[in-house]
DNA sequence: ACAATAGTGTCTGTTAGACAGTATCGC
DNA sequence: GCGATACTGTCTAACAGACACTATTGT
């Protein structure tokens, strides 16, 4: 019977002046000694799959709580890693912007890159984690449209232009201010209204507002006046 | 440094009689023998992921053509399997409701069945696949909403009544017949007409339609009807 | 005053949902 | 004719997108 290493890697996505970000290391040994990667490892003996996603989303960036972390896919072709026959299993995680941008950074070769660079032939990553940042990056976008995550890209309190910037970062176009105020605040259960206000941006001071219960949103706000088109995902093997 | 064992697990769904059916192996050995199982087995040494689940799918239905595969998810609980430290990596198939119903149960322990004859304390399935069927089922019906998916239960050629049962089917609620009609033929790219038309439905002949090209489709066709949205009727607003 | 952001109102075109009505088959 | 299914048209309420306008801050 085949023996396999497993590891786990992660996408770890954050908003960065404006545009979606992704954490990467560098390689400090061999195979792709010096090239960037996405963070990961070994999956430990006595270690369930989202602990050691966990795990590894700690080591690098110090937090967990408050971090959306969800399973993406799985990667295991032959020789996908020169040491062994290697599966890993993929995780997403979304850390809010307003996260220190030098935490994970810190006496490490991790950085903050954004995702653009890795893109259509930009700086290479070691492995295949050039498709599987890809494939977390459209699932990030794709799932803006239809549930509450975006706010996983916002601290606990915020102000709908907060939201609307994540919006704007992770798709890459303008948004009307006004329809998507009206929006987000008339879905029942999307957004929870404090007391609080905040006038950090300058201008009128906005009501903070919490994620609200809702997990799933209909109708969703659509990409469909941006242009952007949904590339098909490549878990679909037909 | 921890070995693991690594298996692909196959969520195959099809329509029979009105209803979403599974397709499910008896166990003839331990562990759990006796018990219903998802098919499946183990990847192979110079094997992709994608390449062990056709597989174990044309082992089992001896289809490989026509049938929609995607990744769902995987599992790797320490325990999960009592022979060893395994991670399954779990893979949604859509069968047309055309397939022989016999097909992959001949001179095999496999069979179709209902999906809710798992649900909620039914008939025990073997290992976690419980919980992998659940998310099967989940994803299937999720992803009906927001893609030409129910095409996928549907042989090449279908009608309009054909891809209404289908959405009737897996969400087990009526859908208003002309409406439906006039939302699938008015999506662009949706639904491809042919010069051919059907009366195996006994009244007016149907045309039949193919699959479009288009695999995201916007705006969704909603649940809506089966109590997933908030009221919005509100007396109350001056 | 002015710039900047927050938030509301209003108009228009499109669509979902409800359902009347017509078309074309088998019996 | 009658039942069944296919398809078209029509009405209404709701919503997206566009954008005028008011509100409240800092400078």
């Amino acid at each position: 019977m085949q023996e396999f290493f497993v590891t786990v890697d992660l996408v770890v996505l954050t908003i960065l002046d404006g545009s979606l970000n992704a954490l990467v290391v560098k390689r400090k040994y061999p195979p792709f000694e010096g090239s960037w990667a996405l963070p990961g490892g070994y999956v430990a003996a006595d270690e369930d799959l989202p602990a050691a996603a966990y795990r590894e989303l700690e080591e690098e960036t110090n937090l967990r709580e408050g971090v959306h972390l969800e399973q993406l896919a799985s990667y295991g072709a032959p020789g996908r890693d020169p040491r062994g026959r290697t599966v890993t299993i993929a995780w997403l995680a979304l850390l809010p912007s307003s996260s220190d941008p030098s935490a994970g950074t810190d006496a490490s070769d991790a950085a903050w890159r954004p995702v653009t660079d890795f893109m259509e032939g930009g700086l290479p990553l070691a492995f295949d984690h050039a498709q599987i940042l890809a494939d977390g990056v459209e699932r990030a976008r794709a799932k803006l449209e239809y549930s509450p995550l975006a706010a996983a890209f916002c601290p606990p309190e915020f102000t709908v232009g907060q939201l609307r910037a994540v919006y704007e970062a992770v798709w890459g176009a303008p948004i009307d201010p006004r329809n998507f105020h009206r929006k987000v605040t008339h879905a029942p259960g999307f957004l929870e209204p404090t007391s609080q206000a905040s006038n950090v941006d300058g201008g009128r001071p906005a009501r903070l507002y919490r994620r609200g219960t809702l997990d799933l949103l209909n109708p969703p706000i659509t990409r469909a006046t941006t242009g952007l088109t949904a590339p098909q995902g490549s878990t679909d093997q037909s």
